[in-house]
DNA sequence: CTTAATTTGCGAATCATTCGCAGAATCATT
DNA sequence: AATGATTCTGCGAATGATTCGCAAATTAAG
């Protein structure tokens, strides 16, 4: 795999994942696609999905059932705010993850070397 | 399913975990109890492992490759920070999300309502 | 427009997890 | 400690998401 083309199918996912703002997954995508007369394989969307969260404009998440799902984001540490109405997720900074490492290394000789955070509730829009 | 029968087979997954104190998966602990000569079969594993986390006494997390493991931990709100060395996995406790929360609502107008939190490191045994 | 490299699509293969069901274990009562 | 009602277990088959293999189609570049 020396370059990476740039093709009809993967513009095709990731379109979708830009305009959806939210987690879907391989076959949600697949759905939305065929609905709109783009026929994209199964397979093609599961590569390009890996694709993505492999360059880190993509980020993964396991959801209840199973599923893998994904969101577009930026490619800086942060964390996620998953509105529980919409599905619409915010990226979140994290600063405030600074005082949590060193509650740890305090209470519990405990040294943070990564972390994984994820923020479920209402977003501002659906108050 | 009126009353809930303790078994011996539930006994003996529970004890590993117990026992292990880090995140496994359903075929670990399947292979664990054949190796010291119990054999619970591998539904039973499942079945017990479900049964552990609907009660809160175990944990469950997906790891990189797909499979869902667990440990068990005690039943209050808390966080688990796990070794990169010993796998071992220490509770904590988490008043610091307090700070994290008001910044949400401060920053993002996104009203928190829960999280899942997951930290990595070196534990103070492996230091 | 040719060629070499990468992608796609399809169906088959994998792998973890779940199900169905007959037989075994457990519990509460005699 | 024998009985009966309920809950478990084990097995193999079924499911469902994801991955693979490979031939045909696309892409980038000369």
């Amino acid at each position: 795999m020396r370059t990476q083309y740039s093709t009809r199918p993967r513009e095709q996912v990731s379109a979708i994942l830009k305009r959806e703002q939210r987690y879907l997954s391989a076959a949600e995508i697949h759905g939305l696609l065929r609905k709109s007369r783009q026929n994209v394989s199964l397979s093609t969307v599961y590569r390009t999905l890996d694709l993505l969260a492999g360059k880190g404009e993509a980020s993964a998440r396991v959801d209840a059932g199973g599923e893998t799902t994904y969101v577009v984001c930026d490619q800086t540490h942060h964390h996620h705010a998953v509105c529980r109405k919409c599905g619409k997720v915010q990226d979140v900074s994290c600063e405030a993850i600074e005082s949590v490492a060193s509650a740890l290394r305090t209470h519990h000789g405990f040294k943070l070397a990564d972390h994984e955070m994820q923020f479920f509730g209402t977003c501002g829009a659906c108050k």
